[in-house]
DNA sequence: AATGAATGAGAATTCATTCAT
DNA sequence: TATGAATGAATTCTCATTCAT
């Protein structure tokens, strides 16, 4: 019997079960899967206390405004955690397409992943302007660093003023962005992923051309 | 019965049906400014009825599943107006860049002025699968329409299998409408229209050439 | 038959009656003979709906803050029907006994019929700094007013300075509320209502003598 | 074992009974100053264990009612301590004044100190009718001792019958008590402590001299 | 014994929708 | 037909109390 499985009978037989981040994880998953179910103004607190068989009292603990606060936790969360995860430094003229490629199937499987959330998070900004700021201030600050690690890096990177190379990457990473939730969520442009990963490292490729020229 | 009392009724018809529509039109306006301001979910028919200074049991008589239906009829009426609006049917592999331009355009400006409409169809389709579908049959019936028409009137359409044209259009216009939202309502991608317009044209040619090639 | 029996069997035989003020007024008993019962802080809104036998939304649409707004409304009508009903500006030197026993008994009235209201203001006003100070200042005014009045029809209060004057007549007001209070909701301090009312007519011709030789 | 262990077994077990103690009094203070800041109702035992630093847990130990308890517990302690620090007994006629003017001073000075307590009590009652008897019975206790004391000692009171003695004790207290709160809790009465302590005492004074006649 | 995470009943409040006028 | 008062289910949120650690 595994640890896992074992936890998971000791934290049934309990009425009161502490497992902190499990229950948050837990909190994030089925509030995204309801609203992927559902929409969002149709998930409820209450809904996600049931269906997540955590009680309400707990969401609050751990969320004091509600939906608000689950999706701008998860947003400052998730948002660390994929940008961290992009290492951009080693990019060089050779091997850009490569890292392009990387780049756009990463932020596939990452849109694919959190379906749900980026639903709720695109109907959180409408009546939550700092949420709304804070996106992009976030993006901003990631690709100032990585900006200014790739201009002292690399030459060519280097010949780019750096506020135009910020411009140049936040503009793609939205493009990509634009596009991949309008796949997953409006309606599909292809019918295979590879096909649409492909795509986008074109259009990538050519919007990064596109824009340095003009 | 006098012909001038009959004229007064017609005219008291119109008057009516004027008002009618008017109170239509001013539901939309109210209910989609709203919507810009506060975000869908926090709009709510009462409020809708307050702002526009029409009653509730008025906008439940127009519209009598409330703000799903607001939304639906809203969708039916302005996409008929805007794909009727738009007369393919004279683009030649000349002019086609003109063309793509001006539909670029047109979706551009319909997207400004229905700014709090889009956010309201995007919130709602995530808990009106019908609406969802509507949405997609009536791109399908529309650009079949227009594939149709230009390849009996074109011959290089002509050479592309029917299906392939109706994709690519659907794609294309999925597309733009994908980064003009984001653009929109997301996070600004060009500080002026023209870029935002130019970009587009010249990313619906290198899509077309990508698609058309694969 | 009476027109008011007549009234309430129409009354209960609609899904939706209409009738305002009646609303009002059963929201406001209700309310103050549940707190009589339970105490403040054990009435809840949808309690006092359910015994009101009205709507929760029709409650919040009289009383946007509830609990608050039904306090803070009654207290505004109250204390106005109250204080407007006294008439001080006939009072003498020769008559002024009768004048306060009949202003004593008054209050004493005022008090047995709002015995719930004034638990519920006294809870209110340890929350709602406001709502306190609103009723200071209702009862400045009310007496300010009075002061002058009997200052220019009356020459033994004109040689009293009339700030002396209003913070007598405060003074007054405030020492008759806290013994009726105490005597009401804390602990009986006669039994009878007939030796209350005749203390407080004594106590207040004591204190008058006291304040105005200090 | 050693006559050192066992010390040492004292000490932790005095220190402990202090930690206690200091426990116990620091929920006392917390809670009465939180509902002095923000009313009876908004003040919640988690509220008070976060603001006192101490666990919810542990004020449930000592108080395993809550609120109710906290109340409950400090009245018994309270009234206890300051009636018993009352000693009527060596009053006569010709210091009657000076007593009633310490009495009166010893009142102020514990309603000053438990303003908050004062507020909670009064909240507490009107949903707890036991606790509502007790404090009646502890004062007619108390004051049936004190009567019985001084009828004995002094001729005087001899000559007053018992039970008519209590009454006009009891009286006389929650005269005092009402008029005290009021000026504490609801309104000024006069601006100096002093001032108001001298009209109390006259007041007492022409109190006694009213009900003894009557 | 002390802690504080967890619980869930219930209080406050909103809002889509109905219906008397 | 138009109005908006009235409804009450559903939602958000609080808080007294329990119990695992």
């Amino acid at each position: 019997m595994s640890n896992c499985s074992f936890n998971i009978i000791i934290m049934l037989s309990k009425k009161f079960s502490r497992n902190k981040q499990e229950k948050i994880n837990r909190i994030y998953d089925t509030f995204f899967n309801l609203i992927l179910k559902q929409g969002y103004h149709k998930t409820s607190t209450n809904h996600v206390a049931k269906s997540a068989k955590i009680s309400i009292g707990t969401i609050y603990k751990y969320f004091p405004k509600g939906k608000e606060d689950i999706i701008r936790k998860y947003f400052e969360e998730s948002m660390e955690t994929f940008l961290d995860s992009q290492d951009l430094s080693n990019m060089t003229d050779e091997n850009i397409r490569v890292f392009l490629n990387h780049f756009v199937l990463d932020l596939f499987k990452n849109h694919e992943e959190n379906k749900g959330y980026n639903i709720a998070f695109r109907s959180a900004i409408q009546s939550d302007q700092k949420l709304h700021e804070a996106h992009k201030e976030k993006i901003f600050i990631f690709f100032k660093g990585t900006a200014q690690k790739l201009r002292k890096i690399n030459k060519n990177f280097n010949q780019i003023p750096e506020e135009r190379l910020v411009e140049t990457f936040i503009f793609i990473y939205n493009l990509i962005n634009a596009i991949l939730y309008h796949h997953l969520s409006i309606m599909e442009l292809f019918d295979t992923d590879d096909k649409l990963v492909d795509y986008l490292t074109n259009l990538v490729v050519f919007s990064l051309e596109y824009l340095l020229q003009n």
